[in-house]
DNA sequence: GAGGGAATTTGCCTCAGCGCAAACAGCCGA
DNA sequence: TCGGCTGTTTGCGCTGAGGCAAATTCCCTC
């Protein structure tokens, strides 16, 4: 925890209407942890002990399926709260969650729960607004499996990783972590051959440009036509 | 609100550690409403008044999409909330909710979400954890639409509407409301010529009986192995 | 810089399930 | 009782996208 981490927390939406005192108060309970590529900050199942802020690095958040599929819930930014169980009242994490690069977080033992949502309650007011977006997210994915197709929906996922981790560079808009054509077909409940098909397509129209486990949006509005299936097929 | 709706409200899980005092202070700020089959107890996209309790009947919350699309989001059984949009930091609903059946609710004011948070701990404790099931709900039809094939999810739709609101008659269980194929495929992000299929073959084969805008599960068993994927598909 | 493993690309085949269309049945109101 | 409306059934053809398999490319390590 250096001082640019607290002033950085500081700027957070989530702590907002929080007095500094406070904030120091709950940075001081928390304890700072790294979590290195591919390793899991929490997993799916086991006793949630802890809730966490990841301060640096980003997090995919799974779920395994008896059968052995896997799904990828969502992915956290820096800033955004995990493995909040106890705000909801459950005992165990519902999913895993795996650093997908190198990741630093602050963890809250989750007994803390309790004290803080009365102690700070902007706090939980924020919390809670964020578990709404969440409900929200889901939703919206509920929505888009159930009336897009394959095409449109990976668009969407791209449109929504470029939001959320998009990188300016010369070539267009990088995803600022590394991806593969998997992982987005785990985003999408496809497979990689039809993403890997998907994003050659794309290549070739100009739009995005791909390696491996890297992709980058030339033409984020060209997605976008695509996404709202405002497109004749060609 | 008759004293034996009263009795009935002080038994739901949700009030559970609510001082009967606290309840009745509650009780006493909301309004009970009837809203007639078919009219919308809230309407997607509007400005969040009140925030409502289930006393009486079936609720559907649907979202529709901007090409014409309606995807059920859930159904709401008596004891439920819904609307709690003032929880988790909105303004608007997100969705509509639309009586299948004549239904009575409680209404309280939206504003009153902020004291009744403060005022009675446990029941906001008792809400977030409703909004946890919630979350995990949407999440594993996440997985649903993103792993099965549509047979398994129709069969699954079925089991948790029994589970939800199943009435046991001398046929099987009956699931209490009327549901059209439409109202099952919109669940099921399928369509109602394919539901009409499925309950067609599952008819000859003797474990559901339905007819117009209704649904009887004879033998609840053979629908789980099915929603299972446990089955050589013949 | 050679070898090996992981990620990606691509071709070919197959089929679940959708779209379309037509026929049918049950229920309600006049 | 007689329409007429709404919900349901069913046939047929088509296709988006998955499964399988093989080839290729990239990157990392030794």
């Amino acid at each position: 925890m250096t001082s640019l981490d607290r002033s950085l927390i500081a700027g957070l939406s989530l702590f907002e209407g929080i007095a500094a005192a406070d904030l120091d108060r709950m940075i001081g309970q928390a304890r700072s942890v790294r979590i290195a590529k591919d390793q899991p900050v929490f997993e799916q199942e086991q006793e949630a002990h802890s809730f966490f802020l990841l301060l640096d690095g980003h997090v995919r958040v799974v779920k395994s399926t008896p059968d052995g599929h896997e799904v990828t819930v969502r992915y956290i930014s820096p800033g955004e709260l995990m493995g909040i169980a106890h705000a909801l009242g459950r005992t165990t994490y519902p999913a895993s969650a795996i650093a997908v690069v190198d990741c630093v977080v602050l963890a809250w033992p989750g007994q803390l729960w309790p004290t803080f949502a009365t102690t700070f309650p902007s706090f939980s007011a924020n919390t809670y607004k964020a578990v709404g977006s969440r409900l929200q997210d889901a939703h919206a994915r509920i929505i888009e499996m159930s009336t897009e197709q394959v095409e449109q929906r990976v668009a969407h996922a791209l449109l929504k990783l470029i939001k959320q981790s998009g990188k300016k560079t010369e070539e267009g808009i990088l995803i600022d972590f590394p991806i593969s054509r998997q992982d987005v077909a785990e985003m999408t409940g496809t497979t990689l051959h039809t993403v890997s098909r998907l994003l050659s397509a794309w290549e070739d129209q100009g739009f995005v440009k791909s390696g491996r486990q890297r992709v980058v949006v030339v033409e984020p509005h060209r997605l976008l036509v695509i996404a709202e299936g405002r497109v004749a097929k060609g």
